[in-house]
RNA sequence: GCGCCCGUGGCUCAAUGGAUAGAGCAACGGACUUCUAAUCCGUCGGUUGCAGGUUCGAAUCCUGCCGGGCGCGCCA
């Protein structure tokens, strides 16, 4: 039986007793009520419990003990339950039997790294999710980095789910920042070669300013120095520009993410064969509705329409346009691209921006279409000292040196441990601490023993064809132990705690792409690992009675592939040996 | 001032409106001649910021305070 079916044979099984029951008058309702099933978090309190009956008290005019015994009373034959109890003021605590838990095990060894995947309804939508999108105007810092790894565990987690998601990032490439960044280098470039000339004002101070500066003399000595001022500026602007955007592409792959689109802001004002442009089509659409008007010579949206608290200028009165406009544009964009869904992740300190691109999309008829999630800022610390984090002095730490520095697996792992809307104290040196303190590594070590076990139980030419790489963790356990072997040992309580444990993985997942939360992974996945911790820690497997331990090797095999599942969607890796 | 986010053991965090609020770290005490001790077991630790309200039931929802973070441009 596969995992999501249990909860929904166990609802019919509810609905039916309680059926049963208004049939031959013991309850007396208007309508059927859910059957309010629910995961236990004590253990104790069974597999599955439902709390229809407090729920019906009420109505049915009954104490709430009195109808769960009569539900359970006409609970029908089924070969799911182990056995039934009324707890507390009326939970029915529903236990399974062992075989039900033992189809897990069959499960995930058959389907594997596709463990837990599900297939929502909502998930046929075509999602756009755009994350990091920093400016390419200098490294990313580490709050870049939080959003690296929250989307891109975000993409990982709602495509288990079902979701069709295409990654994004908006490059800002246009507008007055870039120019500044150019002239930045430029004023960098020429006080290298003697020029005594200040820094621009609102110039950008960090020392990779001065790196870029330094690698254009390198190429091209000083032959830009008696160049036109704004040509140098433009040069400049781009030789930085591809610097920067090739620095974040490196960092960002040797993080492990992988954007389908990287997406130039200059793009939306092209115009194409017919004249047109994303800027113009949009303003066009928006207007065609009536949502847009001429004022002290600037040019609005209405968006107080739609409850803003202010109306928001476009297009400037001198004739530029504003940084608002290339959002209009942008959006517009994705959305004649095909996208059903629109997701966002940006910082905090953007939520005042929120309400105006939201505006925009009911604007064009697309109430919803636009979901931000904002995550809170990563505050940086070093043995619980702060550390400053000033673009301007150049002081701060930058993403790609804290991944240099930690690690991607533990960078990762730390960042996605808690919910978005928490902000995140990192410290760098625990972070990098391999001991106990450090939950990414022992959720590795399970897996590390887990292939131990693995390659110990197999032939000692498949294990050591298994070390060298030439046969994978996969084939290695097939050989080990054949899919279809008896589980019905698999009975002991650390077994079946580690069975339970397993089970709670799709409905997790589903749960973790419906609420935009990757951070359940990381929680997931310590649990785990502590089931198959204690699960090693009572129950030994080579050398046991040979059913038993064929049984146990399929166990073993199964939260191997659970546990590598789940590592993988938030991308930390599971490695073979420690 | 207005708006958004957040207050849970000493620390870091959990808990689709459910049962006695759970883990880990730290502290203390145990467990390796046996598949990896980066592990396991135990003890200690709480008026969920405060006060009301909603209901069978509130850390969770509502209101008001207190405290913290962020934002309120024809900047990007």
């Amino acid at each position: 039986m596969h995992i999501m079916q249990i909860r929904e044979q166990l609802e019919q099984v509810i609905d039916a007793a309680v059926a049963a029951a208004v049939e031959d008058g013991s309850l007396a309702l208007d309508q059927a009520p859910e059957a309010a099933l629910e995961r236990p978090r004590d253990e104790s309190n069974g597999d599955w419990a439902s709390t229809v009956a407090l729920r019906l008290a009420k109505e049915a005019k009954k104490s709430p003990r009195d109808i769960a015994q009569i539900i359970v009373d006409h609970l029908p034959e089924n070969d799911m339950i182990l056995s039934v109890e009324i707890a507390g003021p009326g939970f029915i605590n529903i236990r399974l039997t062992p075989t039900i838990l033992q189809g897990i095990v069959r499960e995930a060894r058959e389907v594997k790294e596709g463990f837990g995947k599900g297939e929502i309804p909502e998930g046929q939508r075509y999602v756009n999710l755009e994350y990091v999108s920093a400016n390419p105007t200098g490294p990313m810092h580490v709050g870049h980095g939080r959003w690296a790894a929250l989307g891109d565990s975000m993409a990982r987690v709602m495509r288990h789910a079902g979701y069709d998601v295409y990654e994004e990032f908006y490059i800002n490439d246009a507008g007055t920042q870039m120019d500044l960044f150019g002239k930045s280098v430029a004023c960098r470039y020429l006080q290298a070669l003697g020029a005594d000339i200040p820094m621009i004002e609102n110039g950008y101070g960090g020392g990779y300013i001065k790196d870029i500066a330094q690698g254009i003399i390198d190429r091209d000595g000083d032959k830009w120095v008696n160049v036109d001022e704004q040509e140098r500026m433009e040069a400049f602007r781009e030789i930085s520009y591809n610097e920067m955007l090739d620095l974040m592409r490196d960092t960002l792959a040797g993080f492990g993410n992988s954007f389908d689109c990287w997406f130039s802001e200059r793009s939306l004002y092209v115009e194409g064969e017919d004249g047109t442009s994303p800027v113009s089509r949009s303003i066009k659409a928006m207007d065609e509705k009536g949502y847009v008007y001429v004022k002290d010579g600037a040019t609005w949206f209405k968006s107080t329409a739609f409850g803003d608290e202010k109306d928001r200028v476009m297009i400037k009165e001198n004739g530029e346009f504003t940084y608002f406009m290339s959002d209009v544009a942008y959006h517009y964009d994705k959305l004649e691209r095909g996208f059903d869904h629109l997701i966002n992740i940006w910082g905090a300190d953007h939520h005042g921006y929120i309400k105006r691109c939201t505006s925009m999309l009911e604007a064009w008829g697309r109430p919803g279409a636009l979901e931000v999630v904002l995550g809170q800022l990563v505050n940086l610390y070093r043995d619980g000292e702060a550390v400053r984090m000033s673009k301007r002095t150049g002081e701060m730490v930058t993403f790609s040196e804290l991944i240099e520095e930690v690690g991607v697996d533990a960078t990762r792992y730390l960042m996605l441990s808690r919910s978005s809307d928490q902000p995140i104290d990192f410290d760098i040196e625990a972070a990098k601490k391999k001991d106990a303190s450090n939950p990414v590594y022992y959720v590795q070590y399970a897996h590390a023993r887990i292939c131990s076990i693995l390659r110990k139980a197999a032939d000692p030419a498949d294990a050591a064809a298994a070390e060298a790489g030439e046969l994978s963790m996969d084939e290695l356990a097939a050989k080990v132990v054949p899919v279809s072997v008896d589980l019905s040992p698999l009975t002991h309580e650390s077994e079946l705690t580690l069975m339970r444990k397993m089970a709670d993985f799709s409905e997790l997942v589903a749960l973790a792409a419906r609420d935009r939360a990757p951070f359940r992974l990381t929680h997931y996945s310590q649990d785990l690992a502590a089931a198959f911790h204690q699960f090693y820690t009572n129950c030994h497997v080579i050398g046991e009675a040979p059913e038993v331990q064929a049984a146990r090797l399929a166990l073993v095999d199964a939260t191997r592939i659970a546990l590598a599942t789940a590592l993988g969607l938030i991308g930390v890796s599971a490695p073979a040996k420690m």
